[in-house]
RNA sequence: GCGGGUGUAGCUCAAUGGUAGAGCAACAGCCUUCCAAGCUGAUGACGAGGGUUCGAUUCCCUUCACCCGCUCCA
């Protein structure tokens, strides 16, 4: 399937719009048009119905090492900018970039490694007859690996050193990193993939997150940023949903909502944009029972996806491997899906799994966790004080039968509606060709939803609109309507009308016809297979109802 | 953010330095008794801004968006 034709139809039909279009658009947003708010409405209602109101926790779910309890939270987009600060996201998001003009690639500023070199007396850079005659010295750049060896290479590169004669080269202190270097000597710096000299420009910014001022004047000090992720807000009211709720260790806390992340490209349709929504649960259990319930997590949710109609070979669950996990996690999985805008055999993240250990409740109590300490422990500055101070509340927990207190475990299953949404779209499309009643092949498109999550359940026509047919159909049409998203149609031929619900995902028309005025039956139409079947109209909106309701 | 490409109606495609055409879709009628394109009618477009010009959709500049490749993706 090409990408090209879905995004031509989710415009064309009402799933799918660019954000602001009239004004010519702004890349990396998207608006949900009348069909796609109810596709991507089935999906998160479904997920909280599935995950939160219709579990059951006094019985163990099948597969579930035991009972446990779910319940949901909505915190705000915009939170203590401590909380970002002692989570990470500040230091990580913050990158500053420089980029050589020469070759166009760009660096961390803080991992390009440099070391200066004395050119007094050698080969002045690009010329092959002329030496220098005054104190010179260059900087020599670099982001590879073989550290040592490649400064090497790239000083007999640019001061033209026979490999024989490379014990010549004068290196001056040691090896440096490029932030530590006043950028009034940039123009003596030789980049890693540059052949000339001082290529790099000033180093930028780069903050993937967004900010905002709370308060009318914009200051430093009422600096805040929208959310991330919806995570950290399950965090920092841990303590307040235990204490309010009564819910007991293992439990999970459920949240859905927007996030924000200023991405350098947006691309690929709604894959990565910049305010997305996720669906994110934060199950806390002991940590002697985290394995188990890592596990339980990681099939139960792969399972959901397959319930809602992604059950082909284009889902897939993959393991991270265990060299690209951090060392405080003992498993993560994504769930992936194989996006048509995807290289052959490459697969897109819909959900990440992930066991967090006690990472984020200790970050919010102690601090800022150094991700790279191994047992883990606050990250400290030069002043051997916290880089950023946690909130020093207590955020263990204790266990009202065993009387044990613990830092509980969590398990993150963090799923991406947009995403998800966007799958079951990909998933949907069907293209099929059948003659016409001229012979001509004609080609049909049918989003073939799962019934669920299909934005509109049912149609209703009337064969043809005299005979007391749209009268029937009319009430038939305003029952259905009572429980779910229906159309009423009764222009024009009745295959057209057909065809028009089989690009919207309809799952079941329903006809009203000459037999139906004489003894209160309709046919009931189905999507996929085409097939009618004749029933009683009394019977209409149960069965629909029964069709089109689902769990896992 | 860089390089290359693209931008005319909802879609597909024309033409033009001087009133922008068509097919399909959508809409209103008519006709129609089960899988779209029978008939009639009305509606609808040069991505945005600026410049050159008597006049710009066309030439030039800027900008925005989309596609491809880099880069990025905690």
């Amino acid at each position: 399937m090409e990408m090209e034709k879905l995004v031509s139809l989710c415009r064309r039909r009402g799933f799918l719009f660019q954000s602001s279009e009239i004004y010519g658009g702004l890349n990396g947003f998207w608006d949900y048009g009348p069909l796609g708010v109810e596709l991507k409405r089935n999906l998160k209602d479904a997920w909280w119905r599935d995950m939160v109101a219709a579990h059951d926790d006094l019985t163990t779910h099948a597969g579930a090492p035991g009972a446990y309890e779910m319940t949901g939270l909505d915190c705000t987009i915009i939170m203590h900018p401590q909380v970002w600060k002692v989570s990470g996201h500040y230091d990580l998001f913050a990158d500053v970039l420089v980029e050589c003009k020469e070759s166009k690639k760009r660096y961390r500023y803080d991992q390009v490694r440099c070391r200066w070199i004395d050119g007094t007396g050698m080969h002045l850079p690009g010329s092959d007859q002329q030496y220098a005659t005054e104190q010179v010295k260059y900087l020599i750049a670099t982001v590879a690996e073989n550290e040592a060896e490649d400064l090497e290479k790239r000083a007999m590169k640019l001061l033209k050193v026979r490999s024989k004669d490379k014990d010549s080269l004068k290196w001056i202190d040691g090896v440096t990193t490029l932030d530590q270097i006043d950028t009034q000597d940039f123009d003596k710096v030789f980049a890693p993939e540059a052949t000339k000299l001082g290529t790099f420009g000033e180093p930028r910014d780069f903050n993937l997150m967004f900010e905002s001022h709370a308060g009318a004047l914009q200051s430093e000090d009422n600096k805040v940023f929208l959310r991330p992720e919806t995570a950290q807000g399950i965090f920092v009211n841990f303590k307040n949903v235990t204490d309010s709720s009564r819910v007991k260790v293992p439990f999970g806390i459920a949240q859905v909502g927007k996030s924000f992340r200023n991405e350098i490209t947006p691309r690929n349709f709604t894959f990565r944009s910049r305010e997305f929504e996720q669906m994110e649960i934060e199950f806390f259990c002991h940590p002697s029972q985290s394995q188990d319930w890592y596990k339980y997590w990681r099939d139960r949710r792969m399972a959901w996806w397959q319930s809602l109609g992604l059950s082909g070979k284009n889902l897939i669950l993959r393991d991270h491997h265990p060299d690209e996990l951090s060392h405080y996690s003992t498993g993560t999985a994504d769930i992936e899906y194989a996006f048509p805008f995807l290289p052959e055999g490459e697969y897109g993240e819909l959900e990440g799994i992930a066991h967090r250990g006690d990472f984020d409740l200790r970050s919010h109590m102690e601090g800022k966790l150094d991700p790279n300490s191994c047992p883990l422990t606050v990250q400290l500055g030069e002043d051997g004080k916290p880089v950023h101070r946690g909130s020093g509340r207590d955020l263990t927990y204790r266990d009202d039968i065993t009387n044990e207190r613990f830092t509980p475990h969590v398990i993150e299953p963090s799923a991406g509606a947009d995403r998800g949404a966007l799958a079951l779209l990909c998933e949907a499309y069907h293209e099929d060709t059948a003659p016409d009643d001229k012979g001509q092949d004609q080609t049909r498109v049918v989003m073939r939803f799962h019934p669920r999550i299909a934005p509109v359940k049912a149609a209703v026509f009337p064969l043809v609109k005299k005979d007391g047919m749209p009268e029937i159909a009319q009430d038939l049409y305003r029952a259905l309507k009572k429980k779910f998203p229906a159309f009423y149609d009764e222009k024009g031929a009745v295959g057209r009308r057909y065809r028009r619900q089989d690009e919207a995902g309809t799952p079941y028309c329903l006809t009203v016809d000459g037999q139906s005025v004489q003894d209160q039956t309709v046919t009931l139409r189905d999507r996929d297979t085409l097939e009618q079947v004749r029933m009683k109209l009394d019977d209409v909106v149960e069965e629909i109802e029964r069709r089109v309701t689902g769990s896992c």
